[in-house]
DNA sequence: GATCAAACCTGATAAAAGTCATCTTTTTCG
DNA sequence: CGAAAAAGATGACTTTTATCAGGTTTGATC
């Protein structure tokens, strides 16, 4: 498949207010805006692979991509989801290591490719960014720790519940009463979020949708009520 | 209980080298030992406390410290365990969170307390020292995503062998041909580092044992075959 | 619009692991 | 030292969840 590249200044990108790159100076904004390449991408297309070196950042102009482990036998664990003025691939190139996961797209999306030594020469001459970016990255780890006690002690049942509640936070389009996950997530890619079988997400879905908690609309989700969601995740003792 | 201070110049501390401050010019680190208190702690006795606002970075000295999550149910699942040259306490301190954690002493510790200001004053105005930092934040998620892929995809069986070996190599002290595990964890706080059942890990641990992988030695455990533990993990195919 | 593949669904079954109850051993502390 | 508490161990039982095997529906492609 042929890349498809694109074109827009950072200053008119619709999702710099969501990014981390909002409040940088028109100068070093417009250093990263000189050096970066952007290219779209199709559903299925991978954008960086575990076990190979960084090279620079990856930043999201639309679409939605997975950045997953795959284990031994081939089962994925999807870390997280990318949306639309997220970074995607900052850890392994700020640790220095190489990927750890890798990364494909689930909406066709538009990325855009910044060098390694624009990022880091931004990062460098910029104080506030490098402490902006430090606080992003422990804010996201803090969301891990959470990840990996809910992972340790909660069933699959109240994991599901809590995860449907998490997509609809980050993807939820609010309507009368409901809110409408805006990512056709097949039950296989809900499965890898939640860390189950396939067989099992698609059980409790049924359940959930027989007591009225969600209902499906195509491939997407929609939250029908919350507080009883929130009930199954344990997160509500009442 | 009183507080016991103590007083060891940075430049002393044995555990400089393992530590991020390693490599700080004189001057800053000379900043960092003028605002530091340096406090003994019991076994038991708590550092910090999950959803309290931090003022300021723990620097290890000497013992062990858990750090851990409660789960509605009063489960623990522990996060990590620092030792001496460790941080304690910078995840949600670099963030500007709450703690999401508590820490609490698990052997005798010796711990050092800088102050919110001097460390950030440090950080600001030192870009190699936060450069460094950063690649330590970001290799210290790299683990963490390891960890949920773990927790998500393996069996108890494979997740206590796992952390068996990787406590080994964190905490192991060499022996002919075995290492032993310079650390006393109870059994229930070996189950809540693995996120199971404390009559899980008994189990398996007599299995491990029945089998020569492992032998008790008082509290703490001698690895002595690793390559078989690893076949355990599941991390070996054949 | 027929064909093939992928996704989705359902039921049966088995394995893994949690829970509960009880008992023994070790540790702590007055 | 001796009592009480904590930690460790074991067995019986139940629940949860994975796995397997067989279906149907949906969607893409020629």
């Amino acid at each position: 498949m042929a890349k498809v590249e694109f074109n827009i200044a950072c200053t008119l990108c619709d999702h710099l207010k969501d990014s981390l790159f909002n409040g940088l100076n028109p100068e070093d904004l417009s250093r990263i805006n000189n050096h970066k390449t952007c290219i779209q991408y199709k559903k299925g297309q991978n954008i960086f692979y575990e076990g190979t070196r960084p090279t620079g950042l990856y930043c999201m102009n639309g679409g939605k991509v997975k950045v997953f482990k795959n284990n031994v036998q081939g089962k994925e664990f999807i870390i997280y989801i990318a949306k639309p003025g997220d970074f995607l691939g900052y850890r392994a190139l700020l640790s220095e290591e190489f990927y750890q996961a890798t990364a494909t797209v689930l909406e066709d999306a538009k990325i855009c490719f910044i060098p390694k030594e624009s990022f880091f020469e931004v990062l460098q001459k910029n104080p506030t960014f490098m402490r902006r970016v430090v606080q992003a990255v422990c804010h996201e780890m803090g969301i891990m720790e959470e990840k990996l006690a809910e992972l340790a002690h909660k069933s699959v049942r109240e994991r599901l519940a809590a995860n449907l509640l998490m997509l609809k936070e980050s993807y939820g389009m609010e309507g009368e009463g409901s809110t409408l996950i805006e990512l056709a997530l097949s039950r296989e890619d809900l499965a890898s979020i939640v860390g189950t079988a396939t067989e099992t997400v698609i059980r409790l879905l049924s359940e959930f949708k027989a007591d009225g908690l969600i209902s499906f609309e195509g491939k997407k989700i929609r939250v029908l009520d919350a507080r009883k969601l929130a009930k199954q995740a344990d997160l509500i003792i009442a």
